[in-house]
DNA sequence: TATATAATTGTAATCGATTGCACAGTGTGT
DNA sequence: ACACACTGTGCAATCGATTACAATTATATA
């Protein structure tokens, strides 16, 4: 028999076919392919110039079939188009691919199904690991998950924690952020500081709202529970619960607010009320969304470092990977920045 | 042999193993899972039952090993953390997601050696497809790139065109785009139109850029060179590329950017200068970048509905799949939308 | 020269699912 | 009663690569 090569063949060229060229067996081309100490390197080298020659690739499939490895992770996030999670995933791919391992990706749009579909295609498709932001507070309790839980591939949170033991997080330090930048508003000398919070069931939100209380505290300024609004976090919701705040009998000064996107709505409604920015009224918002930047009257924000928060993921991934069977649980947890803009500058207007 | 299950199991329950436990063989397993007409209903019904009870869930590699059939897309994008693409892999991950299909991430950071790179990583990955916006201009004459060609895979273009034989496309009308655009400004009564361009040796800025010279002639406006500026991306060119315009001794009433970063670079360079926007000059972006319309001063742009564009990429690929042989060159292309906001809205400054 | 030892390579099973072909059992037609 | 068709399953090869174990050859040692 005689194979013809022509650059429209498409059939690729196995170990086998390599094997046959060269009078050896696939064993042999497999162990050369992977410098295998225990192969002549004159072989080796046989084998490795007949492969280009070959124009050989990998079928990472049947690879990844007998080692039981895919070199893919899932990753899973609510939804894609954000800046804070497409960042994310910026810092993920780059840091893994230089590791060999792809991201394949999927979103929940925050859907507790979707979340747990997600989850059980991934585990079909043999995913070495799943690095998630959980949108579901009952996450735990739900079956895919606990499937999940019972697969020794790893499983990392970012962004979004939940305390469940065993399971590795890189998060940043909401408290710390919302300490921040309470305490920024402090000094630019604001009294009344109010509060737009996010379902506080999510740690995350709690624990923003909890380093506001604590700031408000350490400054011995007694915290006022109607200026905390839980919110969504988009512009019109923004708008709403600010105009709920302007409705006081002691209005605020400031607003920290746990989303950019609120933040904008209020000071959209600061503005449409004549209030001025930051002369009456501080804002501060959070994630430093590309926009806050942007605004002619730009936003102070709390910088999330998506990107290196995704990085950090893929390198926790990778320990995990390599120690297989002590999966240490670990708990990273970033340093938020926080971003002085126009919104909270009193002191100095220039900026 | 007795197997006690527990929930601690890590390993994955086959065919093999229910077939033991049914006493038939795995091949009536695999049939009756796939529901072939041949197998009794009887035996179809106990298979199904002993598989939900076993927790049986099918291995993809090993499926795709044997069918040649990873259900794994590769997508490639210059980098993900930017809204138009992230939101066209939302697009894209959404419409596979519905056929069984995941999305595999690469980025290029317009480098032309991640580009091959990721090719070929996507090849050896065995994926069943490559989506792609090209970085790089003269990607047909790359080594990577003809091996993709030969293969028997999908190959789409998104975004960015580049008329090979062969190869389907999914884009926008981009001389539209940039005539829309122009006879907007000439609606608003600008006569002096200059042009923010990017490197025209991609097809989508020079057809831009025609659609733009198109309208000017269409409206017996003389094309003058001086006021057409070819520079990148981002707010700085903006402003750089503003400043040189505003030096001419007759300079422009109105500036159509194919770009939204150099777009808002050219608002801030204007407002510094102390020029009136939309009343002394009036600037329309390209992308409808989110921040174009948080913007205090909204800035008018070109939506180039990304998700739809990238469900129509994915729709094409599940078609190309569904033909197996006859890989129909489709080229699609979608229809742009302007977006008219404050920023070039002379005659209803309310907008 | 005979033999222990090390260096290479081959054999064959394996990962989990799919599928052409063979075969047994039942039913139908003449 | 015999040939033939049809159903439902089993057998075994296959996808492409890996690897424990066996076998062979080459080298070193006594």
């Amino acid at each position: 028999m005689r194979y013809i090569k022509t650059s429209r063949m498409t059939k690729k060229t196995t170990i086998y076919d390599i094997a046959k060229k060269l009078n050896i067996t696939a064993a042999t081309v497999s162990r050369a392919l992977n410098k295998n100490p225990k192969i002549s390197d004159a072989t080796k080298e046989l084998v490795l110039k007949t492969a280009t020659e070959m124009n050989y690739e990998q079928n990472k499939l049947a690879q990844a079939l007998k080692n039981g490895k895919s070199y893919n992770v899932g990753v899973i996030v609510s939804r894609i188009d954000s800046n804070f999670f497409a960042s994310i995933i910026r810092g993920i791919e780059e840091e893994l691919f230089n590791h060999g391992y792809h991201v394949i990706i999927c979103q929940t749009n925050n859907n507790e199904k979707m979340e747990a579909e997600n989850i059980n295609t991934l585990l079909n498709a043999q995913v070495d690991g799943i690095l998630m932001s959980i949108s579901n507070i009952n996450i735990d309790k739900n079956i895919m998950f606990k499937k999940l839980l019972n697969k020794k591939i790893p499983l990392l949170f970012f962004d979004r924690k939940k305390s469940i033991p065993g399971i590795s997080s890189i998060t940043i330090d909401d408290f710390s952020a919302g300490y921040k930048a309470t305490q920024h508003l402090i000094d630019e000398g604001c009294k009344r500081i109010s509060h737009l919070s996010v379902d506080r069931n999510f740690e995350i939100f709690r624990d923003r709202f909890l380093g506001y209380k604590q700031a408000l505290s350490d400054n011995n300024i007694p915290f006022d529970e109607s200026l905390v609004i839980e919110t969504k976090s988009n512009i019109e919701a923004g708008k709403e619960a600010t105009k709920k705040l302007l409705k006081l009998q002691n209005p605020p000064d400031a607003i920290f607010s746990s989303s950019d996107f609120s933040a904008l709505g209020a000071i959209q409604e600061l503005k449409s009320q004549g209030i001025k920015i930051p002369q009456e009224v501080c804002v501060v918002g959070f994630s430093n969304e590309p926009f806050t930047k942007f605004m002619e009257l730009s936003i102070s924000s709390i910088d999330q470092s998506p990107v290196e928060m995704g990085k950090t993921t893929a390198r926790v991934f990778i320990q995990q990977i390599k120690n297989k069977e002590k999966h240490v649980e670990q708990k990273v947890v970033l340093e938020p920045k926080l971003i002085i803009r126009k919104s909270s500058s009193k002191q100095n207007p220039s900026k």
